[in-house]
DNA sequence: CCAGAAACATGAGCATTGCTCATATTATTT
DNA sequence: AAATAATATGAGCAATGCTCATGTTTCTGG
């Protein structure tokens, strides 16, 4: 593992070109596929590039960095989660606030559907890069807003959460999920553990509103 | 990084006479102050192994891997914290459960004091490795066993709690610290932050009786 | 259509790392 | 004191991340 680096920055090319794009799908697919069938361990540059049918240094060319293409692969992922999990919140009015937090929880938990391998792989990377900031983000703050979305409704929940509460509220439920993926927990699809995570959330919303209202009486 | 390895086991030696004690504790702390000085990416067993006075070739005769170094500390540090937390339980017979509960939270995120830096990458690492279930499964048991130490007292809360709600309870607990090391959040040692644990884990607790004792009546 | 430029692609090979193994040294036993 | 077991050594091999000098394709404006 060669120490050099560049000062800072991802020197990471840009493609200008529909063959240059194509190239880079063709990695970003064959890094999914290296990871589900070798795991982390397979998962080497030469391998990715071989796979993509491309040689190394096309591959940094345009990823400065190992690393940067399970960023990718998990931003590309989380996105689409996203994306689910918002559809999923949009169609499911439910009027009960447990109603829409399973709704959520399930969008979630079928967002690791398929590829498990390679999920898991992507999520141990980022793990230890310490990265989990950075890609976690999008989803607090996806968070936050959901669960103002979810505080809505017959009975109104409540208004805003503190930066804590939203760290807390994403955190310990895509920590728990996270566990149950790498832990390769047999329960993790089951009706019974979508209910603990549900009870939590709703728990935990409901004591934070209890706690705001009494507050303001 | 050579890819040969035994069928299977760790070949690992086991210490019997004092000077090889003495060098296996000297690889130990050699390797925690690595790691302080210069994270995981500076983790390499030439540099652990001159730290700590010896060779290479004697590192390898009592870790079988690099990352068997980082289990061993893992668990080191594991231990005592547990042991911490339950001196802290057993010290602490608060009559409400907020207070024992508190109390638990507080003696966790107290064993992240000191040498911030190695803790942080023997997490990362642990978690790259995929080797939290191992790693996490005396605290999950010790969690299972506190949740019964926390039921009891003027107002009983419960009895057992189903694996998912063992896994749940745990696992977002610390999920949720784990993530506020990982991302060093600057509100990690703060009350805000406590008092939010505090309250996602009497919350859940508190829904989990209830509907236990629903179900009874 | 064409030259010059810009974008894209190549892969041999360097630096570094994880780990082994033949050998040497020290402790224990007989 | 000799034999045996335990411990320590470190040169060096194989594998990996990544670079760079060079070659190829595409685009651009005249």
């Amino acid at each position: 593992m060669a120490t050099r680096r560049q000062p800072v920055g991802n020197k990471r090319r840009i493609p200008r070109q529909a063959r240059a794009t194509e190239t880079v799908a063709a990695i970003l697919e064959a890094a999914a596929q290296v990871l589900e069938a070798s795991g982390l361990g397979g998962f080497t540059t030469n391998a990715v590039a071989e796979r993509a049918g491309v040689s190394v240094g096309t591959l940094y060319q345009y990823f400065g960095d190992k690393t940067a293409i399970l960023l990718t692969l998990a931003q590309q992922e989380l996105e689409l989660a996203l994306s689910d999990v918002g559809r999923a919140l949009q169609a499911e009015a439910h009027p009960l606030v447990e109603g829409r937090v399973r709704a959520m929880v399930r969008a979630i938990v079928n967002a690791f559907r398929g590829r498990q391998r390679a999920r898991k792989a992507v999520l141990q990377a980022i793990l230890a890069q310490g990265r989990g900031l950075e890609t976690m983000e999008p989803l607090a703050a996806f968070i936050a807003h959901a669960s103002e979305q979810i505080g809505r409704g017959p009975k109104p929940v409540l208004t805003t959460l503190s930066p804590e509460q939203v760290f807390v509220l994403s955190r310990s439920m895509m920590g728990t999920i996270r566990a149950a993926v790498l832990e390769e927990q047999p329960f993790f699809r089951s009706r019974a553990f979508e209910d603990e995570i549900v009870r939590l959330v709703t728990a935990y919303l409901d004591a934070v509103t209890r706690s705001a209202v009494g507050r303001e009486a």
